[in-house]
DNA sequence: TTGTGTTTTATTGCCTCC
DNA sequence: GGAGGCAATAAAACACAA
């Protein structure tokens, strides 16, 4: 998207007449709109009201801003050529309302609009960019914490699948010493003839394959083949019970188990179209 | 004082919805 | 086609270190 576009009605450009650079500092006084008696620290630029039909709000000739700086507007009073305006942040108290406006209803109906543009004296224009860029931060506030939740839950997901394969390793070499236990040099025929993992490698023990029992995993392996042996495995009369495990309760307070859902997430739930 | 980074206000173009 | 939303961007205002 073409930046700059904002060029043509900017303030820093320079005034017919090259007043410009005098002007820019200076504001003529507007003596309508106020808030609450409070200055309001804005201009009234936006005053074209519908956008579609706007017009730039600087270099109208006649056109007055609500200042605050009184002085520097007593400077200019009776200029009545204002080609140059800058932008003038609002108040606090006006941003303390439409904060709390936000806080109420992020979007903005527009028998609201023109409400709190009454109330805080400012133009329908301003309430309605006020919220724009109030939820365009907001988006990136929670954009920002998702990414750290997120990043959370991958370190405490690696961590359990790291424990996991551990666990795993310390297993199977528990199902190695018993084998070897049970399969001593010494052993009977008959035993040597009972032993199943003798035979064919898909052949099990319990509900341990001898794949399962005998090769190393790698990195990727699926943590899920050993969850259904979890009901414990039983090797001549001993029993190795495969702690049950499931997503991570991470300490900080988030929960991996969750699934983004635009319908459970304040930010998301919003209609970006 | 000045250079630089950040925040805020505003514009522009495009998109979707009705 | 108009209204309103969003992303991208500009530029003023502000903060702050050197």
């Amino acid at each position: 998207m073409a930046g700059g576009r904002a060029g043509a009605s900017s303030p820093k450009m320079e005034a017919p007449g090259g007043t410009g650079g005098l002007l820019d500092s200076h504001w003529v006084p507007d003596s309508s709109t106020m808030f609450n008696g409070s200055n309001s620290t804005t201009d009234v630029e936006g005053q074209f009201g519908d956008r579609k039909t706007r017009s730039p709000a600087f270099f109208q000739a006649g056109e007055i801003g609500s200042a605050v700086h009184e002085e520097e507007d007593m400077e200019l009073e009776g200029c009545s050529q204002l080609l140059s305006r800058k932008k003038r942040r609002l108040s606090a108290h006006q941003v303390q309302f439409l904060e709390k406006s936000f806080e109420v209803e992020n979007r903005l109906e527009p028998e609201r609009k023109t409400e709190l543009a009454k109330e805080l004296g400012l133009q329908p224009r301003q309430v309605a960019i006020w919220f724009q860029n109030r939820r365009a931060r907001f988006k990136t506030k929670q954009m920002e914490k998702d990414y750290d939740s997120l990043g959370a839950c991958y370190d405490a997901l690696k961590a359990n699948y790291d424990s996991l394969l551990k666990e795993s390793e310390k297993l199977k070499h528990e199902v190695d010493s018993l084998k070897r236990k049970l399969l001593g040099d010494g052993c009977s025929e008959e035993t040597r003839k009972a032993r199943p993992w003798d035979g064919e490698p898909q052949e099990s023990i319990g509900h341990l394959t001898a794949e399962q029992g005998n090769s190393s995993q790698g990195p990727d392996h699926d943590s899920s083949e050993i969850e259904d042996d979890s009901s414990g495995l039983v090797v001549g009369g001993d029993s190795l019970l495969v702690a049950p495990h499931g997503l991570p309760k991470i300490e900080d307070g988030y929960d991996c188990s969750f699934e983004f859902s635009s319908e459970d997430h304040p930010f998301w739930n919003w209609s970006y179209n």
